[in-house]
DNA sequence: AGGTATTCACATGAAACTATTCTCTGAGTTAGG
DNA sequence: TAACTCAGAGAATAGTTTCATGTGAATACCTGT
């Protein structure tokens, strides 16, 4: 029996899932703990559509992994269930950070149009010929309400201004046979603070907040999981205990929890270790954080990554804080090097500030008086990344 | 010594530009009747 | 005459550049003691 055999024959027997697809993001329970309040609250909300009357439209907040989709969904697929028959009702999701398909109002706009059975070129057209389209297209549908579930709304409003919310709530009074009710999710807490007042009040809305689960919550939220999706006797209690604990330490975040279980599970697999042991948690949490960060720099656009590698060798060599301006004159002398076009100063500074957004530098605006004002960066990554993180960038970028 | 005023080195904002992709329209061309 | 082709006008978008304005505090410069 050569090694391969043996590897592919002990994958059943070995595997520690049974159930594997239960720990995925994507995954919707059927029961969902924590969150009976909410969930009633947006019921109750909602109601009223059944019987084909516009209700106030909603919004939710919550950090992510709080539970906000999964709960919106889970009450308005039982809406849409209810209404089947009726045919009073539609129901739409729509992420509005999913890039290349629904970032900006064009986009939004034609996808929704995809959705309801009508297509629309993915460019060339007025914005205003799109309008006419969709509400074209919802008058004849035949249906009396249009739930609109707009996911990571504030994403979508931060790109496009809050102009997009104010036209679809007026779509409402050009429209007869049909009304919109929008369902905005964000996780931004502040979001309606920074939306215009006159929208805000055509909003007319009911605001919902999510908050972050406690670390006894995303226990009872693992080990219903872990009882569905590993095999009996592989997850212990203090594995569990740990999971949480770390997920409480990030906000509250039950995805985070779950994806720790389910990384930890397949380390622990591949160790051919009969059990989920303490340790894998924390190899697990590494490893998330490493293959983010990895992928985060292997993504970036090759003026990005110039960048970043002259942050990366100005800290090496340099003992002193490093700043804007030194990343920019680094940076200038690279392009020269690599036989690139350089940027401008204002650019490289707001890749700089990207960066920073990203997570993989901290860069503080600081003022060091006559000598004026710039961006302190720091590397935000863990050392043991770093080595890697270059490793790639000078393959990428053929060094 | 204490108080102002300057000044630096960028940050931050807004607008305008460029290149690319795609639609729509109408003029000109073609082929069949 | 209908069908087809093709160029030109317009739109949307991403990624910049250009121009303009803002800014925190270390220092230069006074002032009066």
């Amino acid at each position: 029996m050569t090694n391969l055999d043996k590897i592919f024959d002990s994958v059943g027997s070995r595997s520690l899932f049974k159930n594997k697809q239960v720990l995925q993001s994507n995954y919707s329970p059927n029961d969902i703990s924590h969150r009976e309040k909410q969930i009633e609250h947006i019921a109750s909300i909602l109601a009223p559509s059944l019987l084909g009357q516009k209700t106030s439209n909603l919004f939710i907040y919550g950090k992510t992994g709080t539970g906000k989709t999964l709960s919106v969904m889970h009450v308005v697929n039982e809406l849409s269930n209810r209404s089947k028959t009726s045919k009073i009702l539609r129901v739409e999701y729509l992420n509005c950070k999913l890039k290349k398909v629904a970032d900006t109002e064009y986009r939004i706009l034609a996808e929704l149009i995809k959705k309801l059975g009508g297509s629309v070129p993915e460019t060339g057209l007025p914005t205003g010929q799109v309008y006419l389209k969709f509400t074209e297209i919802l008058e004849n549908s035949g249906e009396k309400l249009l739930i609109l579930v707009l996911d990571e709304v504030d994403q979508a409003v931060k790109k496009i201004s809050d102009e997009f919310l104010y036209n679809l709530t007026r779509l409402n009074s050009e429209l007869d046979r049909i009304q919109i009710i929008i369902v905005g999710i964000s996780n931004d807490l502040r979001f309606l603070d920074e939306i215009d007042q006159r929208v805000r009040s055509s909003l007319s809305e009911e605001e919902i907040v999510f908050p972050p689960y406690n670390a006894i919550q995303l226990q009872d939220i693992l080990r219903e999981r872990a009882i569905e999706a590993f095999k009996p006797n592989v997850v212990t209690e203090g594995v569990i205990a740990k999971c949480a604990a770390f997920a409480a330490r990030e906000h509250g975040d039950a995805r985070r929890a779950l994806d720790l279980l389910r990384v930890a599970g397949e380390i622990a697999e591949r160790e051919s270790n009969p059990k989920i042991e303490i340790k894998h948690i924390d190899h697990a949490n590494d490893k998330i954080e490493r293959d983010k960060i990895i992928y985060i720099i292997e993504t970036q656009p090759k003026q990005f990554q110039l960048v970043l590698y002259s942050i990366f060798e100005l800290i090496q060599n340099t003992k002193g804080r490093i700043f804007t301006g030194d990343v920019y004159a680094y940076y200038q002398d690279l392009c020269k090097k690599v036989k690139q076009e350089d940027l401008t100063q204002r650019r490289i500074s707001d890749i700089i500030a990207e960066f920073d957004m990203l997570g993989l530098i901290n860069a503080r605006v600081i003022s060091k008086g006559r000598h004026g004002r710039t961006r302190e960066i720091k590397l935000a990554i863990p050392a043991s990344i770093t080595k890697k993180s270059k490793e790639i960038l000078i393959d990428s970028l053929n060094l």
